[in-house]
Formats: structure tokens, sequence, C-alpha cells
DNA sequence: GCCGTTTTCGGCCCGACTGTTTTCAGTCG
């Protein structure tokens, strides 16, 4: 079986940290598998090679007993001492880690008091006012977890479209190995770069249904199909539905039909019924009509240019289209430089040098780095004389490399009130500033909003770093008047970031039409931690895309002399 | 369970915020 991942295995150390604790264990040995499933999770080298090699025990916070177990779980994919402590407590309550308020403390007390093992049971005792009155709780604790479970629901069976794509792209080069495949496509949410999906959906032609059902077969997931007609449905092994379309050839009709939106199909089918025009997408309702050997066929038919699938939304694009608008879609071959990249300094993985290299060989052309301020003390924030240290760094690394920019930036905190977290004549040291909210995210609207439209206001501040701060799939944004922020941007000529870390993918794509229109720029930015996260940029670009942005909405788009000079303005 | 030695076991760690308290525990980033 194949390796486990770094984030499979570290979310199975969180899970034994969880079970010691509702087991009563010393916190201290729950807290060493946390800081281990963090040190797994941080680590750029290869889990295979640190095993094979022994170098695993090199790792800080790895001592022999995590050691055995971590070569355990990369040499079978399976630790037999987590299967055993799972086998001791209700799989419900490891589950009840994900719901907002739910801590191990939490947790236990739910079990032990009121002998809840399941999400379902925690809700029910919600509404029956039950958790009021267990020591440590009340009626806002009760609230806010009753919320949690809310959006727990919500974002149960969905995947980031980075995990997504991964196992999609997996069932397709299963699917097309397969003999009598001839041609596998991907449809649906994924195929439209949705930033999360419940789904993936495929089409697939072939003469030979049956061939299909052996493929799955090969991938392990024979025994969780069932057949409908010409579509396959099942789950996958990341719990997504899976829904395949058999058919004997793909045909641009159901390649659209597929890829959706509903809405988006719906304002289809009024134009074609406003032009008298038989539309007829699916094979069961008569012949395939209008004809068409490609999708862009299709959309000559109502007079439209081709509308790429990541605008397919319903949201104005066949107006755009039908004015001639449609935005020429920016690409990852157009991003020439990036910005917030963290190092060692801060809270990253890999030494500015690593980060730098990582950069010039993804053919970037130049690097913003971009640490954590001073006040972020659990990243390690810089105070002056490590700015200073990094920026000499910076100053002799530049001398030894050529052909990259290596820029002096940092992700300064904008402060509760939404002045910077250095005084000016700090910030006038760094070739940019990104300014980001990492506390106090629960201010009201009007109080978070001032503040952020303060930070804007400030002259040394180059761009806002993830605009809402929400972590999708796991925490909602801050409360924030998002309207308020784009037109301050506006004013003051500021940049919005695209952060492209799959887990955030802020500012959200359904901003970017408000933002392009006023002229306010982005920048798409990776947030890297570590030199893989440096290949997040396509997950930005995608998010710009589906705003229907191109090549002049997006500053790291510039060459390095442009960018160098719009920097100094 | 890890670490760093004062080589054999004691200390691990981080502060803000929230909600529950009446001086603090739990969660979160």
């Amino acid at each position: 079986m194949a390796s486990p991942t770094k984030r499979e295995i570290a979310q199975i150390l969180e899970d034994i940290g969880l079970l010691l604790e509702l087991k009563g264990e010393s916190p201290f040995k729950s807290q060493a598998y946390y800081n281990a499933a963090r040190t797994i999770e941080g680590t750029t080298e290869d889990l295979v090679q640190l095993v094979a090699t022994g170098r695993i025990r090199e790792l800080k916070g790895i001592g022999q007993a995590l050691a055995d177990k971590l070569t355990e779980l990369v040499r079978t994919g399976r630790l037999a001492y987590y299967e055993e402590l799972k086998r001791t407590v209700p799989a419900g309550l490891v589950e009840m880690r994900a719901i907002a308020g739910m801590g191990p403390k939490k947790i236990l007390a739910v079990w032990q008091l009121l002998g809840i093992t399941t999400v379902g049971e925690l809700e029910y005792a919600c509404i029956e006012n039950r958790l009021v009155g267990l020591p440590g709780f009340g009626s806002k604790t009760q609230d806010k977890i009753k919320q949690g479970i809310l959006q727990f629901k919500k974002r149960k069976g969905f995947q980031l479209y980075a995990t997504a794509i991964v196992e999609a792209r997996a069932l397709m080069a299963a699917c097309r190995s397969a003999s009598g495949i001839r041609q596998v496509d991907l449809v649906g949410d994924l195929r439209r770069r949705m930033e999360i999906a419940d789904t993936i959906e495929l089409v697939v032609a072939t003469d030979r249904p049956d061939s299909v059902g052996q493929a799955l077969a090969a991938h392990g997931l024979d025994d969780r199909f069932v057949e409908e007609g010409p579509v396959l449905r099942g789950r996958s092994a990341l719990g997504l539905a899976l829904v395949i379309h058999v058919a004997r050839s793909l045909s641009p009709h159901l390649l659209l039909a597929k890829t959706g939106s509903a809405q988006h199909l719906t304002q289809l089918k009024a134009r074609a019924e406003a032009r008298r025009l038989t539309w007829n997408l699916e094979e069961d309702g008569g012949p395939l009509s209008p004809p068409a050997e490609t999708e862009a066929d299709l959309y000559r038919a109502l007079d439209l240019p081709l509308i790429q699938p990541e605008l397919r939304e319903g949201l104005g694009e066949i107006e755009a289209a039908e004015r001639g608008e449609l935005a020429h879609l920016v690409t990852s071959q157009d991003i020439q430089g990036i910005f917030h990249n963290h190092t060692t300094a801060s809270d990253g993985s890999a030494t500015l040098e690593e980060m730098v290299e990582e950069a010039c060989r993804l053919g970037y052309r130049y690097i913003g780095i971009s640490d954590h301020s001073q006040s972020a003390f659990y990243a390690h924030g810089l105070k002056e004389d490590r700015i200073r240290e990094q920026h000499a760094a910076i100053d002799a690394l530049r001398k030894r490399v050529s052909g990259i920019l290596i820029l002096k930036g940092i992700e300064a905190d904008i402060l509760a009130d939404g002045t910077m977290d250095y005084p000016d004549e700090v910030l006038a040291t760094f070739d940019f500033v990104i300014a980001s909210v990492h506390s106090r995210f629960n201010l009201p609207e009007e109080e978070q909003t001032s503040r952020v439209v303060r930070a804007l206001a400030h002259p040394h501040v180059t761009m806002l770093g993830h605009p809402t701060g929400r972590l999708l799939l796991s925490r909602e944004g801050y409360r924030i008047d998002m309207a308020r922020v784009i037109r301050a941007a506006k004013e003051h000529g500021k940049i919005l970031e695209i952060n492209a870390n799959p887990h955030r993918l802020d500012l959200d794509w359904r901003l970017c039409p408000s933002a392009k229109a006023q002229g306010v720029k982005v920048s798409i930015n990776p947030d890297a931690h570590a030199v893989e996260g440096l290949q997040d940029v396509p997950f930005g670009v995608n998010v710009a895309r589906k705003g229907g942005l191109s090549v002049t909405d997006v500053v790291n788009t510039l060459e390095p002399a442009e960018i160098a000079a719009a920097l100094k303005q």
C-alpha cells in the first residue's frame, strides 16, 4: 500500500494526542504527540527517506517511541498502537474535536457526565438544554457548541479543492489505464474549480461500461458502487460522492450539461428558448441539439463566445459575454513573482536561501520575503534587531544569486485599533508591507472594518493579507464589511491579497468582480511556510479566474523592473 | 513521550480571550 501523506500522519498523531487526553493520560504525553504532528507536517524532507535512513529520530520532538511508531506508519500505512487506542474510545468523540468550542476537556465532560458519544447526541443535548449546568458550561458555551455543530454538519462530506482534485486525478488515471475506455473528463464543481467540493464527477467514454467498474475495483472502490443506468454512483476513499457518467462517446453537450452550474445552464436554456432554438443537452430527451463538435459551438449557437468553465456560475457571466466584456483570464504562466513568503526567521520551515532557490527553480523572477511581525509572538515574530539581521542576510544573498529579485517585506499585524505593529521608521525600511489581522477576530463588524480601513490608509502599507481571515471548512471569516474595505483599497491605492493557500483562498472569488470594477488590484500570494507552499500559487490563480480577473488586474504579473518601480511609489 | 543533562529524572509552555467563575479553566491561534 502507498505510504500515507504527511497530512494523514499528522492527523493520526493529533488523534492519538486527543485519545490519550480522553483516557486521562499525562497531558505532557498528549502534547508530545501534538508537537510531533506539527513537526511532521512542517518538515520538508521525505518521510520514506527519513525512516529508511533512521534520520527520523533527529527531528525535534521525535524520540525513540515516536520514531518507532512513525516507522510502522510509513512502512505499513497502519499503526497497531493507534488501532488499539481507537477501540477503547468511541469514534464520535474524536469527531467532536472538529466542532468549534469542543476541546478535549469539554469532550471528556459530555462523555463522562452525560454519556454522549456522537455528534448527533451532542446536538440533541444542546436542544434539550442539558449542557447548561455541567461544570464549566453555561448558556453561552452551549450556544457556541450548537453553532459549531451547525457549521460542522455543513462542511461534513466536503473537501478542499486541493485535496479533492488529487483524488479526482488519481481516479481519472485509473479509468484511463483500464482497457476499453477511450476518454475521461472531469466535470462538475471541480471542473469549475470551486474552492470546496463534496462530489467528484467524471464523464467516461467507452463501449464497455463494465471496464469502469473494473478500473474502480483496481482502485479499491469496488464495494462502494451502485449502477443507475448510465451513471455509477459511489463514495471515494476521502468520503466524497463519486458520480461517473458513462457514454459511448463524449459529446460537448454532455460536458456542458455535467459541468454546470445549474444556474448557468438554466440561463443558457432560457436564452435558447428566446431564440426559438432547440436546446437538448441530454440523450434521454431526444436527439442532441444544437449540432456541435465543441463547447464553443454550443455557445456560438447562442451568439456567445466560449465561457470558460470557471465562470459558469450564473452570476452575470452570460451578460458580460453578450456585451463582449469577458476577461481574458489570467493564467499561472502569467505570474512573474510572488509575495508573502515565510522563512525560519518566523514560523516557516525553510530558510531564506531555500525559499529563494525554490522560487528560482519554479521560474519566478522575484520573491517577496515577509515573515511575521513582533506582536505575532506565537510565530516568533521579528523584533527590530532581527529585521536588521534578515535585511543583512537578504543583502548578502542578493550579491550571490542572480536571475531573481529578492524583495524585503513583512507581514505586519494590524493591531486592534488599526495601527500597525511597528513604528513608521521601521516600516519604511521594507520594500513592501503586508498588513494582516491575526488577533481579535470577533470584534463587532463596524470596529473590525474600521480597524482594517485604518490600516489601508497607512502610507507604508502595500497590501491587505487574507482580507477576511476565513479558513475553509473550519473557520468563518471575521465580521467585516468588505464593500467598505474594497472602497478603502481603491481610495488609498492599496492591493488586496488573494491568499493562495488552499485553506484560505481569501479574497473570495465572489468579491473579485467588485474589486476589478473599481480598479483595485490583487496580488496572488502563496503565503508559503515551506518550499512546498510555493506550489500553491495555481490555487490562487483559480480564484482570480473564477473572479473574472485578467493579467492587468493582478500585480504580480508585472515584470521585475515594473514591480520594483510600482513598489517605490 | 521528549529533552537535557546537574546521567536518571524533573520539567515540559504561551498569551489573549471567553465564559464561567469569585480567582480560573478551557479553547484557540
